[in-house]
DNA sequence: TATGAATGAGGGTTCATTCAT
DNA sequence: GATGAATGAACCCTCATTCAT
């Protein structure tokens, strides 16, 4: 068993349910079963670890986007491709939809390089996905970084939702939002 | 002067700079140049500070909204009123910005009210002004809890992009918003 | 009104139910329905107000004892006399009585001089009235200062008692409490 | 070496010097040699320490006194035995006597559970021995309960004075105080 | 005299991190 | 690697006291 995986998903359940801030290194490890001291042999400190778990989900999201920007097929398509796993995923861990939603947002002098990442480079590759459609003439013409901005937070916007009020369903949403921004870049 | 604002005021350029986790009551006492226990004359506690940030934005914003919703002017007026008075006032104090998008996720067991109030009470005044369009047939039929959430956190996306990216003009953001917006909700 | 009065049956009051060290000077102020500022125009500080506390039933019941020792009446009566005084006292003034019990032992660092004045000057003057009786033979022979001391403890305790559990009768107390000081003394 | 019993031993040193109120953690802590926090390892809370103080010394004199109650000796040995026992701690442990006697009356609402075990349990306890004899018609009748509070403040107070003054010995003390209880009770 | 807002030293407590075992 | 007791800086908050009005 691996224990930074361990130590991963017992940080995303408490983190989730407490925040950041409010977790103690402790918790987390309670959480695991283990020592404190066991969480320092993986991580050089408390911070490491929140980086850690947005690394891991910044790589799921830029590894697909990265594939679909290779992938001959409409901007429709590939946004309703990604929608569809990104869904499934929260869905399948709504504590790392809650951690990923809720953490997000650090002062720049406090910042971590993961969120950054996920912050920034999603969009930025998106803009990328954006203006090969541009070109292709899918769409209208718009400011592709904004848009992938608006985008990115389209999804967030629906995500929080969702994850707060279970009696909105993933599929509904998903059309909706696809709907939403669809219409929003078509010509 | 009122020391109340004072407080409010101070509190709100440390907590954009360090965030609020990283902010010390002593901080926002020297920022204001009074004493720790002036504070607490005005705000019970720490957190009692973040929550009157917000509450004082929130009712900005909710009788921005209401006036709104009794005007007899069509959506799309109504949607791009409220992006010129919420950039212009982003503009204006881009601290309160970066504050309002940065510390608005709490977990529900540290909740404070006033945040709830802001991330949950907006959105819904949102959609109801939405269904008053789609009962008037401007727009299409849509989920407007969902659309409504889609909006307002699309606005903070945009919002946060611009407020740390100076390269970014208010004006053109503000105009994609606006067409994304629209263009995903017309017929 | 006797302001200075005000005060001191406001403070016995609180620090009664809240013990000194709980009790702030603005809940005192509160109670008297004053501003804490005029209380220093009477006491130089918070101590001073539990000295003056002590100060007054220091007074009284040295005065009381005083005249008992120049009567020329047997022990046994002058005990009775001080317990149907002093538990009259107890009786009417609970509060009070919670007070002196309550807050009565002080480290020597911290002592101030009213009550070292109650927990010393009136067991050693009822040590004295022993020593009289001691002479006229009307009882055995003790350490008149140790016995003082039980005497005085002894009443202390059971006022304790009866004043925190309603069941125990004041006037019980009183006959139980000379039977077995008296029996104690006598030859 | 066990730590709770070091930061137990540390605390009474303190405790009886400067009062509880005036002690502070950190006092404590150097006292003892350790930093703070380690304290906190071992005690939820600085009420917890005076607690356990009284637990172990409220658990010591329980033990003996049911000891006591199931001998099948005189009242009056009972009384020497336990004074005897008594006495030998105070004189072995001053500061732990300082403590007993200084920090004993908590205002109810900041009331200690073991400090209100020591204060009635005790006096219960031995309510119950001096039925015992009473029934062997060893003793006069008297009022168990009152007697009994009678007795342990009796107690209580040559102590506080012999801790206080040297010049009194711990055995003429003890012998005053045998004689004080017994001609009180006995027939 | 009476007021009560302002003060800031100092209290109890927490918790990320270390390190000897 | 695994442990968890020990650490102590730093936090939030309190409150006796002052002083301008």
């Amino acid at each position: 068993m691996d224990k930074k995986e361990l130590i991963r998903n017992s940080a995303i359940k408490v983190i989730a349910a407490e925040g950041y801030h409010n977790t103690t290194v402790k918790m987390i490890a309670q959480k695991a079963e283990i020592a404190v001291g066991t969480i320092y042999n993986y991580f050089s400190n408390k911070g490491e670890i929140l980086n850690y778990i947005f690394e891991v989900e910044f790589n799921k999201r830029i590894e697909l986007l990265q594939q679909l920007k290779q992938k001959n097929i409409s901007l429709k398509e590939k946004i309703m491709i990604f929608l569809d796993k990104h869904f499934a995923d929260l869905k399948a861990n709504s504590d790392t939809a809650t951690v990923l939603i809720q953490e997000s947002k650090l002062p720049r002098k406090h910042s971590l390089e993961a969120i950054n990442n996920f912050m920034n480079k999603l969009p930025d590759l998106l803009a990328k996905i954006i203006d090969q459609a541009r070109e292709k003439e899918e769409i209208r013409i718009v400011n592709s970084q904004l848009v992938a901005n608006i985008i990115f937070h389209t999804i967030r916007g629906v995500a929080t939702k969702v994850v707060k009020d279970n009696k909105l369903s993933f599929t509904e949403a998903k059309k909706e939002l696809l709907d939403q921004i669809w219409f929003g870049l078509s010509k």
